[in-house]
Order: C-alpha cells, then structure tokens, then sequence
DNA sequence: GATGAATGAGTATTCATTCAT
DNA sequence: CATGAATGAATACTCATTCAT
C-alpha cells in the first residue's frame, strides 16, 4: 500500500511498454501493420484499448517506437559481439566470416522483427511517416541514447565496405570494391527475406547454416 | 439504335479492365494493397467507384487478377524469349547467363508489379486469400491459357536446378546441386528486392547491368 | 421484315410487358421487394435490364402496375364466377357459400400475388407511396378501364355486408351485423394468411378445403 | 479516477442496449427492416452510428435480439397471467375465454413488436436467417433462461389444442378437434393482423372488445 | 494508471437509373 | 425496340482515438 518510488514507477511502465510492444510486433509482423487492430494490440497485452495511449501516441507512434527499439537492441547486441570492427585495423577473412555468421544467427533470432522491418520498407508511404516521425521523434537531448546504438550499424557498414575494399587491393581480384559491396549485402538481403517468410515447417536448420557457410564462402 | 456487337462489347470491356487494373497496379505497389482505395483506383482509372464493381468482385479479386495475368504475361514473355529451356538437353553456361540476363531485364521492366508482388507474398493472410482465390479461380476447363502459360515457370525453375545438378557433376566442383540452386535464387531475390524498391533516383544503370554480370560470374 | 401494323405492335408490347411483371410478382413475393434487384427480374424475364425502363417508371411504379393489374384480373374474374351479386336481391345462404368457396380457390390460385399484396400492406411506407402512385397514376381518361374493374370489389364488399345486415333481421341473430362483417373479413384474411404463408410441403389440400367449409359453417 | 465498477457497466450496457432496440423495434415495425438505416436507429436512440456495433453484430443480429427478447418477454408475461395452464388438467370453458382476453389484450400492448413480427415471418429469406441465428445463438449451455420461456409458447399451444379435443368428446360437437384449433389459431391471426396494423385513427376500441367477445363466443 | 463506452470519419460495396449506340 | 456500360447516391460496417470515471 505504500505509494511507490518513483523508479519502481518508471520501471513498471517500462515493462508494461514492453508487453504492449511485444504484442504489437507479433501481430504487425504477422498480419501486417494495417491489418492489425488497436484491439488485437490490447487483447494481446491483455490491457485495455485506452491504455495504449498512455504509453504511446498511437498506432504509428507504437510502430515507430518497435523499430526504434528493436534496431537499438540489435544495434547493442552486434555491439557486443563484434567488438574488433571498432579498431581501425582492417577486418580479417576470419573476422569477416564471424561477422556474416553473427549476421545470420540475427536473422534467426529476430526473424519476427525482420518481418515487420521487410514490411515497412517495402510500403513507401508509412516509410516516409516513419522517417517523419523519427525525425519529430528525437529531440535533441535524447539522441545520445537510442541513435547513439543505432550509429553502431554504420560503423559496421563501413567496416565492411573497408573489407572490400582491402580485397581489391590484394593480387588476384579485379572486382570493383564498391560492387563487390553491393554483391554482398544483396546476397544478405536475399538471404534474409528467403529464411525469415520461409514457413516454419519449411525451415531447414542444415541447410540455414549451409547457406551462411557458402555466403561466407563466396565473398571471404 | 442498335445495341453494339457483342465484338465491340468485348473489346471495350477488356481496355477496360486493363485500364483498372494498371491504375490498380501503380497504387497497390506504390502505397500498398489495405492503403489504396477504390475511389483512389477509380479517380486513376477516370471511372466511377461503381464500374470498378461492373468488372471485379471485390477489391481482392481485383489483386488476385492483376497478378494471375502479370504472371501470365512474364510467363509468356519469358517464353518467347527463352525457347531452348523447353528441350532435354541441360543449359549450357552460355544460355544460363542469357537467363540471368532475361531475369534482369525483367526487374527493370516489371518493377512496379514485382513490387505489388513482393508486398503481397509478406502478408500471410492475404497470401492464403490469393491461393484461395487462384484455387477456386482455375477450374478444370480453361487450363488452357492461364496455367498453361505459369507452368512455364517451373519449366524454368526445373531448368536452372538442372543446369546445377550438372555442374556439380564437373570436375572441381563440390558443392552441393541442391544448395547451389538456393543460393542462386536467393541471390536473385536480393537483386531484384534491391533495385525494384530502389528510390529512382538512386538508380544507377550502370551498376545494375554490372550486377547482372556479377550474378553470372558468381554461379556460371 | 414487312414493318409491324400498330395493332401488332401493341400486343407485342403488351405480351413484353406481361413477362417483366411475372417475373417481377414471383420475385417480389418471394424474396420481398426490397431484395428483389432490377437486375433479377431483369434476367427472371431474359431481358436486359435498361429493356425495363421501356415498359415501366421505375421498380416502384412496377409494383404499382403488378398490383393494379393483379387487381383487376381478380375483379374480373371473380365479375364472371359471380355474377349474381350485382342484383338487388340479398345474398341466399347458399349464395354467401359459393361466394366463401370462390374466395378460397382465390387463396390457392393466387397465392403468389396475395403473398406479395400481404408484404405491400404491412409496410405503410410502401403503402403509402403507393398511394400516391395509384393516384397519380390514374388520370382522368382511363379510369373506365382499371379502376371500373376494381370497383367490383366494393361492390362483393357491400354485399357481403349486406347479407349480414339481413341475417341481423332474422329472429335468433343478435349479433351485431357490423361486427358480424369484420369478425368475417378477419377471419378470411386469417384463412389466406395461413395458407398463403404455409411451406407447400405443409400444405394439406384435405385441411384446406374443410377449413373453407368449417369457415361457410360458422358465418353462414 | 478508478475505472466503473463492473456492476455499473453491466447496468450501463443493458440500459444502453434497451435503448438501441426500443428504437429500432419501433422504426423497423414502421417502416420494414430494410427501409430503416442504421443511422435512422442511432438517430432515434441518440447516439452514434458506431456504437450500435459495441452492442450488436450489425442489423440482423439487431433484428434477432429484439425478437429473441420481446418473444422471451411476451413469455414470461403469458406465463405470470395464465398459470393454471401449466396443470394436467383441462382448460374449462372460461379460462379458455380468460386466455382469449389475455391474448386480445397482447395484441394491444405488443402491436409494435407483433407489427415486425408479422413482416418478418413473411420473408422466407428473412426467416431462414433468423432460424439460423436462433439455432447457433442458442448454445446448450444457457437453454435455462431465453429458450426456457420461450417454451411456454407451446405449452400454452399443447394446452389450447387439449381444449378442443377435449370439447370435441361433449355431445353436441361433432368438429375435429385438429380443424377446430386450426380454425381458432387462424382466426387470431386475423384478429392480430387486423387490429395491428390498423390505421390509429380508425382503431375502435369498442368494436376491438366486441372482436375479442365474439371470438369467445365463436370457438368456447 | 486503467477502463471501456462513445464518437465519427472513412471504406467497400450495392443498386436503381440513365444513355449512347 | 433493345442493350449493357456507366454513374453516383446511399448504406452497412470498421477502427483509431477520446474521455469521463
């Protein structure tokens, strides 16, 4: 009965945001943002309808805040990971080929989010309300947090161009650095989008890790 | 006084429908199927909202024809192009990069479809509808044109896993027919979801043909 | 190819006429007016629907003629069964029978148009649009055909009325001939409601025509 | 600051609901199912168009509940008046004139609903529906309440047809007692249809006690 | 914080009617 | 006389969002 502290407060909305979120990504990856319902959201969460807004400032707001927070946390754990491509010495093959395997462990573990990120980009009208709303979003006092783990994915972009680019140089290959670059991340597109919509039952475990060993294989 | 010929009739009903169906087409790629409305559709096709309704069942109908007759239609087209899949005999590498230089083609010249295509294959639920719908929508009698013409398709499909499983029979080459084939259509689904959703003007042609190369470098 | 005379024309018009509103009656009666489309008649009378408007104002003043039409058919043909009605003379009580009996094999002749004339009257929209169209709808010139036809009814109405006023004067009557004629009237629309109503597989000839002698019984 | 208490929103809901079919009731008796618009409803239930939909599955389902409701209601109402029916033993003569008032005076207060009622039963296609509706929206578990009252229903039938037979065993009255409810059912059917859809104006509440005496008199 | 009743703008769809041929 | 493509007003229904409690 005793009132509560202002961090158990903050922590409990943290954690009611985050079940809300939850629901929202499962649905929103699996039906689609426009086909999923304010209270399909709420039903999962097992919340009230109004309740949503007190946490968010709607369905976009929610939309936005999913990807913001998902590519935070994807952006931290890769942080975590791959710690070496923050050096300025450039990437080894052995390096390279821990990097694609850790790309392709994420594609599995967060196959979910993927989905819905697949969605969002492929619809040029929410995308432009998204980059809207991330701009709205991030006033200047709070860029130090979420951006600052998002700036992680270029970095390692730009390592990875580094890799190519490194390669070039060495005797033997005459393929143009930048579309060797171009080469791969499409790859890793095509990679992603055949493994995340696969139907479960589809799913091959061997052949996932086949196909990582062969992208690895063809670009080391 | 008289009524027109049934001739004239069938004419102007097919103009028609194909005039609804590219207004359709532009805006379900471009905003996507749930954000698109018929009175939009209407106002691009310059008809009003109920002689969509004098053509189409529905708003999925119309979804689920424009992409039975675009496949249709690539179907056919590849078909023409590309007669020498039709025999026995296995791919030469010569042929194989004639494909893959078809295919490209075909990303450039039916991107916006393929951008209808790719939204539609994310949304699970309307991808049960479209089967459903195709299912239905194909009775046994008229295999003749529709079908007959998407069968073509896995014509091609059988082809290029044809043209692997003999490569591996090579010497100096180890990898597995199966998974080459995988990695060669994933390969193209990255191609083709990075340049069909690619702002135009970020297109570079030049590098969209040196792609094409690379892809058939990568698997010839 | 000779060009058609007048007269021909006419009863070509006439016949036309006659299939629309068949069609039309055997709709309306079964599904209701509301849910009857121009297009159902349309294709119930193998015409198009545009042909319609030839032949009639509109789906309202269809059933305005369907149910004049209808009207007067029963009029005159009750005229012809019944024609001792219009003397001065009262009804015998043998005359009151036949006249129960005629009414009946009204009921199962048309049922369909009674079921229709059943829903009209319930919906006082309807009815009273209806109204306004017979009013309309009879200009000062032909009433000497429809309407002198129709007057019939009134005319059965009056003498119904007046065989109960003459029972009324026989000794051991008392009951109030007005009231004798509604509790009458009440019990004949009861009679066709029932069996206008009834599923024809419910439908028993046997209790049908008791029932007719049961109501001759009573009123007699 | 707390959210209702849910005994407040129970009542707030039923209350609600009460409203929404007490307008609906009264426009669809006036002017038919169809004519009435959703927004005729919420007009006279002042309220907004979409609430409706909080409270109901859409206007069939609307239509469904209030004759699932005003029947279960007519029921109970029959059930509290006319207990002795409930015995073995035969109805005599004057409960039997007591049933009759007791159905006249229905007939009055219930003439709105009686009004649909009588529409509705004349759509086959309507009635189908509603069969269909009363079948899965009376799931075994809750037969205790709404089908438990509409059961008096035909126990007031089983009893009024045990009151014919059992007249029929008297001397002096050689009607078949199945021909004799069936002529009585019809008459108060007639009797219904004639006073509930009779003109205000012209209702003679004289003449409409007299209907009921000579009924009384006619089948006691 | 939490609830769910209430709103109303928006959407797909239907259908009587018109009209050029 | 006959056709059917075309129109557009009307209608049922959905759903994000608000707000009193």
């Amino acid at each position: 009965m005793a009132p509560k502290s202002p961090q158990q407060l903050k922590e409990i909305r943290e954690e009611k945001k985050a079940v809300i979120m939850d629901s929202a990504l499962l649905l929103f990856a699996g039906r689609g943002f426009h086909a999923t319902t304010i209270g399909d959201i709420a039903e999962g969460a097992d919340i009230s309808k109004g309740l949503m807004y007190n946490y968010f400032d709607g369905k976009e707001d929610l939309l936005a805040e999913i990807i913001r927070t998902s590519l935070a946390g994807i952006s931290r754990s890769l942080d975590a990971d791959i710690p070496y491509i923050s050096h300025d010495r450039p990437l080894s093959p052995d390096e390279f080929g821990l990097i694609v395997r850790r790309l392709g462990r994420l594609v599995r573990e967060k196959s979910t989010f993927l989905k819905l990120l697949f969605q969002v980009f492929m619809q040029p009208l929410v995308r432009e309300q998204l980059s809207g709303i991330f701009r709205e979003g991030s006033p200047a006092g709070r860029e130090g947090e979420e951006s600052g783990e998002t700036v992680f994915l270029s970095r390692l972009m730009k390592s990875i161009r580094g890799y190519f680019e490194r390669k070039r140089a060495l005797p033997g290959d005459e393929h143009d650095p930048g579309m060797s670059t171009e080469m791969f991340l499409l790859t890793m597109k095509g990679f992603a989008l055949t493994y995340v919509f696969m139907d479960p039952e589809n799913f091959d475990s061997d052949s996932f890790e086949k196909a990582v060993d062969e992208i690895i294989d063809l670009y080391k």
